[in-house]
DNA sequence: CCGGGTTTTCGACTTTCAGTTGAAAACCTC
DNA sequence: GAGGTTTTCAACTGAAAGTCGAAAACCCGG
């Protein structure tokens, strides 16, 4: 999570979430471009999506803002430069945050999960060349559990999502076999419907 | 989609969306059941969520509105009593409406038929006691394309979703088979995770 | 009340795809 | 070159969806 620590009340001291007031001329998606603009190279984002939105009448103190949230992913391995009251934070190591910005931040990442699950989302938190471990690294950190390796290549492989580079990466320092390299198909760069459970009749082949 | 027929400017005489403004003490979704109950008994409401904010500068003329739209479900079979300038329409054959108000309902469209999918969100469109036949009609208008009764009643069943209830229905005027009916659990009057592709490892048994 | 028509139900087969396993491939260091 | 490490891949297993067809249980008309 992009976070930026408060100097001011309210909550100072505390870790807010990027954002701020919406823009007479401007719609909700990109007043958050422009927010995030200011904290981060947005050309950076791989995927944004509206969250929800916040509106309990109490959920900061002062004047009565209700809050669009969106979620916004950026490749791994991405390391972009912040201004110095702002930081990357671990979800599952989050610091104080003011208002209700933790349960947001839990929100974001519940929907991340889902997400991944039934569609091809994967494709935004991955670098543009990548090997299937570091997929796997990935994919595991984000839905807080270990995927196979195998069952992950070939699940995305079937989906034709997976384009492979021809190259190999090096191998670490206590050898093994050098590891493929690959890259997300380009009709993979959208999200795909999701998986459905039933589906429109299919006509036996044969 | 419940509409009603706005008797003045602006858009007079097109369809629009209940809705209204959100109250300084209230939430939106306190807002949205608020202002529906002015228009249909709420407690026949199945299902609500958030559905997108639509903040486009000039998606209705005049002040600047922003608007948080809702999916509401009403089972099927109810035909609860509107107003005079209320009705429901069928999602295929949408009167002229106002606004972006069109958009807004292929929206919630697109999100049902997506959660239908990978979710037991079902049981909000089902009257409490069904046949697998009329269960089938259901799946299918919302869908849009006809799914089997066989296989729609064994995916259901597998999840322990389904309830007999002993009782049967009786059959049409030109017979057949009495239709056995069902109810869907309780444990199931709550949406489900989606299902995931790529799931913890699960040991194998034996 | 019996036979033909209709609708539902259910078991069985097929297909698809995810989960698992183990062996081979291809590298490292010593 | 031997031993260790990591990746890759083919094959097996299992679960669940898609399909099919027969049997069940009703209607009606003669």
């Amino acid at each position: 999570m992009l976070l930026w620590r408060r100097a001011k009340e309210p909550a100072a001291g505390l870790w807010s979430l990027p954002g701020g007031g919406l823009g007479t001329t401007e719609d909700v998606q990109t007043s958050i471009r422009r927010q995030l603009a200011e904290k981060v190279d947005v050309q950076q984002l791989a995927h944004v999506e509206q969250l929800a939105v916040f509106s309990a009448p109490d959920r900061k103190p002062g004047p009565r803002v209700v809050a669009t949230a969106f979620l916004g992913l950026v490749p791994a391995g991405n390391d972009p430069e912040v201004p110095s009251d702002t930081d990357w934070h671990r979800v599952d190591a989050l610091p104080p945050t003011a208002f209700d910005h933790e349960s947001i931040v839990l929100r974001a990442r519940d929907r991340l999960r889902a997400k991944l699950s039934y569609t091809n989302l994967g494709f935004a938190l991955a670098p543009p060349v990548f090997t299937i471990s570091e997929l796997r690294e990935i994919y595991s950190a984000a839905l807080g559990y270990r995927v196979s390796a195998t069952n992950l290549q070939r699940v995305l492989a079937r989906r034709g999502l997976l384009e492979p580079t021809g190259e190999t990466a090096a191998p670490g320092p206590s050898g093994g076999r050098p590891a493929a390299q690959f890259g997300f198909a380009a009709h993979g760069m959208q999200i795909t419907d999701p998986f459905a459970v039933l589906r429109p009749p299919q006509h036996r082949s044969g």
